[in-house]
DNA sequence: TCTATTTTTTTCGAGCCTCGAAAAAATACT
DNA sequence: AGTATTTTTTCGAGGCTCGAAAAAAATAGA
């Protein structure tokens, strides 16, 4: 059950306000801060004062800022980079990598590494992660102290408290951990997040415009993922992290999926089913383990050219898309749309048949207000969002509560 | 953007909470409601006193309590039933209700109607609405003034600010701003929600255990609804009430369903579907208006006695809802499900085939631990759904801002 | 150059609110 | 009747936000 508000929640609730304002905003000032929270001036100027005592905010150097008004100039207040650090780890398949982030938001150091994910044992696949991570923490031009918080992305399947993988197409191994045993390694708190869910975080800080409240982004990849925004909040599962777009049932005992079950969306729409489609094969055939994006790149173009069994593939995933896209909206509502990843760059061989799909769907009442963008890089949104998903951590659960709330009560305001 | 939290706000979400707190427990003291709400003693001492002298609380008669405790005794403190009345009215396919219930949830009066919905004329349907809520309002035992909500349920898709009914199987009419309509009238806040969400909020009221933060309530009737429960909210769609399960797509290009559309769940699992397919009639026959609930008996009868039609008409039905319920939970993961409405009563007719599909779905990996409830009666529920509604509604825009807060500054406390 | 004007930011006192401790109240036990 | 126990109220302290006024810092104009 809610807990009532205490006297104290208050002003850790209003300093998360003003930081977030500031996160948001870039370089506001405290009239501007007073206008965005509906707090008044006095309070934004007794909280700004504290953070900047505490290192968190900054105020803008005045010579920077040209005014042109008359009246005292507003000084602009900007997060304090050095006040914390974030470390962004993703991993995908046959691919890891680190970012240090700081807390403006800035990647200050990273590092990529090609693995066998497929092939790799349990403490292997462990093992890397923590090197890696390790490997960022020992670099002499970090300060480790201010490493606040570790988030971790991975395609997969993860659990609705951010700890643990629970399935993943990227390896063989189940259930592990990462949040907890890399809190364990380094005593950073960490969380573990499914990637398509910081890809939609990542939109969200990019084009606040479009993607607010209630959007999708769907990761068009070997797999199918899906992140979802409703009433402005990351959707999850009650479970896992949910959202499993992919594995919505399109033709029950359809298609062999990679799964292992049949039907599925995915197993029309991933990069193995337009492969496997393209090449004619069974629908029972076995998903391949990777078709590589050259690969795809060369069905695209040959469905280009030639109507034949390429772009029929396509099109198969474009139906598959829409009738799963109008099943969604069928309980969703329809909402704007970002096509993520590499077969993003085909998806004018997809968009035909996903519309005609989705027209004869509940959602596509308002197909014409349906709207798709595309975005073929997915890496650099999965890491965005990681970093903005660990970064709003320590806004919220580090910097809000404020350092008499963190130390007990030590001491009171420095004088 | 979210706003600051002002000093005023504090008291009146602790006064929310503590009214809450004693809606839910019942007959609290006040020492147990500063435990669930983990507010001070003094501070609940203060509010339920606020509240006691304004009315909207009162002290439970000592006499009436018996303690075997040593000790002062504690006092339950209940909600006051003369504080407000609610008025909640139920649009059904030829059926009208509604039912006056006073501030502690008791019904104090009701009235039904049966009418022929489907051919009445907007005007005809918006009159009919009115004149019941009037013949309430103009009941001499009832305090007129006191009424400070009115709650409709309708069957069919509403918007998201719950102002109009969009669309609904039982009138040809669409884009009836119903609660516009009766706060013109009436001059009271009104409010219109879709049947099925009214049958989740009732269940998670009746039974808070089973109930609880995730469930899925599914209407079983002419047409097939959902109401979902997500992280202890109702879960509605962007624009319109959401949740149409009964319209995700179950076979592409499949059978027709009442929407016009093709291979909805619906299509499969409606009243009028399985009666078309215990027919043996087209999956393209156009469905019926209405099959009686004696007609569905006696299906579900022959169902029972013979491997004929009937039964594999169930059977198609359940494969219809354990793929569509197989998509659902791979996007919100599994829940405890209660399927609600006559065809409820013939749910082990469906259940086998349900299951089976389900398992054939992502979801179906906690099949398990799937469990199935059923409740054959429909309309008691979205009624009770509704009162707790506009009674929240009460207690939360209403009595939780306080006198003073209501009033602009007219007056400080009743000393 | 000096003064008036404008806008931003800080300061200060007032008014609430919650909290903890202690007191008061109301019962059961001995 | 007196004591122990539990609930509820009272009271002062400490915080927080707010509005008004003051201070600060620039521009515009004379």
């Amino acid at each position: 059950m809610s807990v009532g508000i205490r006297h104290d929640d208050l002003r850790r609730r209003n300093r998360a306000m003003v930081i977030s304002a500031v996160r948001r905003a870039g370089q506001p000032s405290r009239t501007e801060i007073a206008a965005t929270t509906a707090l008044s001036h006095s309070t934004i100027s007794a909280i700004s004062s504290d953070l900047i005592q505490e290192g968190i905010l900054t105020e803008i150097k005045a010579s920077e800022t040209v005014s042109m008004k008359r009246g005292r100039p507003q000084v602009g207040l900007s997060l304090n980079p050095e006040a914390a650090a974030v470390l962004a780890v993703v991993l995908s398949l046959n691919f890891l990598s680190v970012a240090v982030i700081d807390y403006a938001g800035q990647v200050v150091a990273e590092e990529q590494r090609r693995l066998d994910t497929l092939t790799m044992s349990r403490d292997e696949l462990i093992g890397e992660c923590v090197a890696i991570v390790r490997r960022r923490l020992e670099d002499p031009d970090l300060d480790v102290q201010s490493v606040a918080r570790i988030a971790l992305a991975i395609q997969g399947i993860t659990d609705s408290h951010a700890r643990a993988m629970l399935w993943s197409p990227i390896t063989p191994q189940t259930n592990i951990a990462f949040a907890d045993i890399l809190e364990r390694e380094f005593g950073i708190p960490a969380i573990m997040e499914n990637d398509c869910n910081m890809m939609a975080v990542a939109l969200r800080w990019r084009d606040p415009d479009r993607y607010r409240d209630d959007f999708i982004a769907i990761l068009l990849s070997h797999g199918i993922g899906m992140g979802l925004v409703l009433k402005g909040e990351l959707f999850t599962g009650t479970h896992s992290s949910g959202g499993e777009f992919g594995h919505m049932i399109h033709r029950p005992g359809g298609a062999l999926c990679r799964c292992g079950r049949r039907g599925c969306v995915e197993a029309y729409a991933g990069n193995y089913a337009i492969w496997r489609n393209a090449r004619q094969l069974s629908e029972n055939a076995e998903p391949v383990a990777d078709v590589s994006d050259a690969e795809m790149r060369a069905l695209a173009a040959q469905a280009r050219q030639t109507d034949g069994p390429e772009r029929e593939a396509y099109r198969k995933a474009g139906e598959a898309l829409g009738f799963g896209l109008g099943s969604l909206f069928a309980l969703i509502d329809p909402a704007p749309v970002a096509m993520v990843g590499a077969s993003a760059a085909a998806f004018d061989l997809i968009e035909p048949a996903l519309r005609e799909a989705i027209a004869q769907t509940a959602g596509g009442q308002h197909s014409g207000s349906i709207s798709f963008d595309t975005e073929p890089n997915e890496l650099p949104l999965i890491r965005e969002g990681c970093a903005m998903r660990a970064l709003s951590f320590v806004d919220q659960e580090i910097f809000a509560p404020g350092i008499q709330a963190r130390a007990g009560s030590v001491g009171k305001n420095v004088a």
